[in-house]
DNA sequence: CGGTATCCTCGGAGATACTG
DNA sequence: CAGTATCTCCGAGGATACCG
């Protein structure tokens, strides 16, 4: 079933995705096991706060998996859960798709699909 | 290739699917051409303006086809494009992703244990 | 009917400082 | 080092009203 954009599970998921660093979170942390101050500076411009609520909200619905050890100072890693590799072919696919139309605007009719000029997209 | 999460095409995939509306707003419009106001009646809990926001963004990034008729009154009509009826499948892929992590809610929690066991050296 | 402009508010998110 | 709490501020987004 469902072979539709069915409707609420997409709600719960944009809740979980949407802003602007989840999906960069999901992208360093594909990278390998990563901690705190090494995902903060992955991405500079990520607030300690925000990435500290990020991380929460990321470990609680199933994508990161936080570890922490009891040493001194105290040392915490995150690591995507086999949900979380399981998410990231997808994001990719959102990817891919964003550079193919992305390549070919103009396709429609002429008159859409022109580099979309929102805010600012920082490179890494 | 990007057969990783490549970064800059997400964030800019994530800067218009991002928020609650746009992926209900494609779901809807995945039904077939729709009007202003049947957009409203779908959605009722969306407000005018921002109605007319997210319809803008989808339609400048080559999602939404607007379509607007010399009829008095005024009559306009969106569509999916192309390019957003190839991104269906993938928002859906994003449902049936979290139906399926979602139904083992939980799973991750069992598995923190194989980390456990701790290296421990570690100066930072 | 569809879209824009104006005003206003409420909470998202930054900076900072403190705890374990 | 990792995380939380407090304060603050800015702007996303609602309500409303007016145009084409």
């Amino acid at each position: 079933m469902r072979n539709l954009v069915s409707c609420c599970p997409i709600e719960e998921v944009m809740q979980i995705l949407s802003g602007r660093w989840p999906t960069l979170l999901i992208y360093y942390l594909q990278q390998g096991t990563k901690r705190f101050n090494d995902l903060r500076r992955d991405n500079p411009t990520i607030s300690h706060k925000m990435l500290a609520f990020e991380l929460r909200k990321l470990e609680h619905a199933g994508i990161v998996l936080r570890t922490e050890f009891e040493s001194y100072p105290l040392r915490v890693e995150y690591a995507l859960t086999p949900a979380g590799k399981r998410l990231v072919p997808l994001i990719d696919a959102l990817g891919d798709w964003w550079e193919a139309t992305d390549g070919n605007a103009g396709e429609q009719d002429g008159n859409a699909a022109d580099i979309v000029d929102f805010g600012q997209s920082e490179h890494v």
